[in-house]
DNA sequence: CGGTGTGAATTAATTCACAGCA
DNA sequence: TGCTGTGAATTAATTCACACCG
């Protein structure tokens, strides 16, 4: 099944609102109100729930619960997931306090860093290891995906590390291109850039449209 | 001129570049060296500096001082421009260290939050006001964009209050849709999304292609 | 009715491929 | 020859619009 990156960042978009609505003890939702919490179009919505297989109801339209399950096992695999931190500076300690406070199943288990006065150390419940042991953790933790919070002149020897010990998803702050094989997956968060962009189109009084 | 979200991205990356190309003396620049850089093909580089008017030497590439000159010309307006930001919790600090220690001109200028003894102290060589005078500084400083980083649920009343204050340009790191006025520019920064999208590509063995 | 599912149309983004030039 | 600039073709993403259904 061949779904788009755009497509599989809007499920776990929705499911995320699901949850929201599971909470909330909602137990149906329709397209529109899924697109209105996204700031999407329902027929965008109705298209992405397509993809994964699932149906509504014409009357009462998704049932909550059902749905949320679909879009789960589609997304997660089998198997539990293990993500590592590289650079426990100070962006790479608030990703972690940020993504390890969120109720997710996706928590960072493994930390790791070159500087001696955090090795060894425990940051926001997560052990921070010296960097050569990263082959080693990946294999005992199992680890599928990284976060590199590296400065941009370590960024790509990081990634090489993370390539050779077999990891194939990253996620990258750095602000620099890294050339891995093209197996692997990266994700890029360039801050910079971003507020670049945001800035310009602050500018333009806007008739260029966006956001999402 | 009307051009793509996109190419403003890429114009941003590409500004990067020479900023670099020049500081080792490199006065000539292939669209295909830009486009490794950049982990893009030579064409999209062609095009999107086309988009700004700039034309190149079939025989040399691109002049380094020169199309850098164009760029920041056409992604810069006039006036410089005040950056601020709202929520100075652990990923607030870690955003301004950031981006206050890069070289470029765009530098937070001021602070924003609610809790009192964060208020009238200086992070990272920003001075943290309280929020109720976020209107005032907005026109005292001159600022145009503005970077959400307080928890999801204060996101959207921190919006309306960046709105109401006249600024056109959020980055926002909360985990919700903002709903604004068209004329707004919103881009969103979702760590907990990006790394659950690195996730389900990191386990598919990966035929889909993507990466930027 | 007011929903969903979806083929068809549209629009956006990217790549191809080649003329033209020094 | 090896580049740029760009029309044309292609591919991807989104939206339209309507059949169908309880």
């Amino acid at each position: 099944m061949l779904v788009s990156e755009k497509t599989i960042e809007r499920l776990c978009l929705y499911r995320r609102f699901l949850r929201e609505l599971r909470v909330q003890r909602t137990t149906y939702a329709y397209s529109h109100q899924l697109a209105k919490m996204a700031g999407l179009t329902a027929a965008q919505v109705r298209r992405d729930i397509m993809a994964i297989g699932y149906y509504g109801s014409p009357v009462r339209g998704y049932e909550v619960e059902k749905l949320l399950e679909s879009i789960s096992d589609f997304l997660d695999g089998p198997d539990s997931l293990g993500v590592a931190l590289i650079g426990v500076g100070n962006l790479g300690r608030s990703i972690l306090a940020y993504l390890n406070r969120r109720n997710s199943r996706l928590n960072v288990t493994a930390a790791f860093d070159t500087n001696p006065e955090k090795i060894h150390r425990v940051i926001v419940s997560c052990h921070c290891f010296p960097l050569e042991d990263y082959p080693r953790v990946v294999r005992e933790k199992n680890i599928h995906s990284t976060i590199i919070a590296v400065p941009a002149d370590q960024a790509q020897p990081v990634a090489d590390l993370i390539v050779k010990s077999g990891v194939k998803g990253i996620l990258n702050f750095a602000p620099v291109h890294l050339s891995v094989p093209e197996e692997v997956f990266v994700e890029n968060i360039d801050m910079a850039i971003a507020l670049e962009k945001v800035t310009y189109f602050a500018q333009q009084d806007n008739k260029a449209r966006a956001e999402r």
